[in-house]
DNA sequence: AATGAATGAGAGTTCATTCAT
DNA sequence: TATGAATGAACTCTCATTCAT
């Protein structure tokens, strides 16, 4: 529950390899993925033995699960600080679709753990797709406040939004591992604006 | 109708048993998930032995390509059927959706199976959504033609409405396990066509 | 134990079932080996059903006894045949060993059977070996009576004119898949004369 | 010593453990065969958990595999020096040949293995008699060199020699159980030089 | 803090054989 | 006579986890 999780107290030495664990451990869960990588996977890459997981994780899901919290308090704090500068609500839209786009182009290995979470632990997966949701939900409504848009209901839109944007990286970032094409950004943008504006 | 030939000739009764086969494993999947599924799983809820199992099918990764091709089919042509007496592209989308997420509410277990097909097998899970596009982008480029709406790319424009359809059945019918509430599908239709049209 | 066992009347068609199984039976087991080979593969290359066999034979291993027991006899009429005509001790040793490379080029899968024997049914290893040395050992008690060779223990000699036809069935028929090279043939004939002669 | 790796660093509890294995399975394979034996039987024997097995050997083969090459050295190397001391080439045959009976009659579950190779692994089977080919047409060479025997082919000789001590293993230490009596040694051996000697 | 040996339950799969039709 | 559906025990192998050092 508590996002710090493991041992009370850790040396120097031992944050570093529990560190490089989840480093590692991110990238065999990103490219085996989770039911198909072993903890031997893991230690091997890591250099560590069997052992040496154990001393800082409970479990294989332990540590998939940290992973998954991990990334999404990293991305949202990464879109939250890109769109800080924005002046309109379009503007941060427009940002915040660029962001998440170059956020799963350089961590492909993330947005493919997100994409099992559902497998592992449905709750986990809810959660984050329920903080995700609350950050889009809270720009429409200071949108909706300021007569920006029109007046949805704001969870509809968040959902619609969230959709969008993970099935166009899906389709261009994940399967081609390309840039999503301005075209497709700018057209996706404009149904979008179209779809919100008064 | 069977896409994988499977054995040469098949009785009345072993027909019967595949087919009963292929219905539990879909709950079963459904339910546990490709990877926490067994096929003991499988063979104990159908009450055979696990032998007639592989009498069957070739493997466990098998049966679940055939559920989903299965589903592919009869989930696209219940939306072609619903369609066919629209006399817009408006009320062609607005049954659209309406089917899509009456389908999902009474085929749950399908509908969880295909979240999961990316994790058994990328291959098949571009397939399914590369078929699904193609029906929407049909439609699109026809209202397109007709100048229903505005001239968007149409594959960008197929990923957004999937996008979309995905996400509000995973929020309302999957999460929640009700009907898409109506206020909900009548926002996000409206944002939709706002979106759209010219 | 009899060698006419299976079912006590047998129509023509059976008969013809029966023997197609048993020519089937012999190609799988010289390629695959008996271990490797399943009644499937027999069956299914008979083009028969899995239950067809069973009408034929009590078990995978009494089909495999038979085709042991018909080669042992094949075999040795054959070279019985062969050195009726000879007039010397020495010139029935030479047909007879060029017989049996003969046989085992044209029946490369029963020479590979006989080598597998040992692992199914260790008594019927014996049984073959020890009715081909009964008929060296004849061969050689007359000619002692004869005094055209030395006075030898018969049955020492016949396993080693075994195994000496053995080893080079193998080296130059099993492995190459070639005859017997003629100065091979002629070196180990000349060392067996050697070795026998006064 | 070991000719495959295995893990990369063993404790000298985890070298214990795998010779044991090594030996237990020398004898299960001896017994049972190979294709009879299983994992389990192995393990089993050994008193350790069939994980274990895992953690030493890739596969059943892998083990049965380095149990012959071990075989094929220390076979090779007791002949080697059991026979350093001869003084001539009669005096190293007949040493070697009453070294390899009384080695088949001691490690009668190798002797058992080697036959088996061939339904296993028909490479390592070759590997196994090449080897052991060159020990012999090493000492022939050398004897014709010396003009101590006739000018046979040295490998076609190889393999009569080979034939003659394996049929003869088998029939008497194999069958019986017992050594090679002397009169069936000495008989073999006096049909061996007479059929060499100039 | 780090190791790696040991575990054992459970996985997917095979296959000789039986039996009702 | 021929069929092929059904069986279930047995197989090899995997892997998350524990524990003594």
């Amino acid at each position: 529950m508590s996002e710090m999780s493991a041992a009370s107290t850790l040396t120097k030495k031992g944050e570093k390899t529990r560190q490089h664990l989840l480093s590692v451990a991110e990238e065999v869960f990103g490219v085996k993925g989770y039911f198909n990588a072993s903890i031997v996977d893991i230690t091997q890459q890591a250099k560590v033995a069997q052992g040496t997981f154990y001393n800082y994780f409970p479990s294989k899901q332990a540590i998939f699960e940290e992973l998954v919290r991990n990334m999404s308090h990293s991305f949202r704090s990464e879109i939250r600080e890109a769109i800080k500068s924005a002046s309109s609500f379009e503007e941060s839209q427009r940002i915040g679709f660029r962001t998440f786009f170059s956020y799963v182009k350089s961590h492909r290995n993330l947005y493919s753990i997100v994409q099992q979470v559902v497998l592992v632990d449905e709750e986990l997966y809810r959660w984050y797709y329920d903080r995700l949701a609350s950050g889009y939900i809270k720009g429409l409504e200071e949108a909706i406040g300021k007569e920006e848009i029109q007046k949805y209901d704001t969870e509809t839109i968040a959902y619609c939004l969230m959709g969008i944007s993970q099935f166009l990286g899906m389709r261009w970032v994940y399967w081609e591992d390309e840039h999503v094409p301005d075209h497709v950004l700018e057209d996706a943008i404009a149904f979008i604006f179209n779809g919100l504006k008064k």
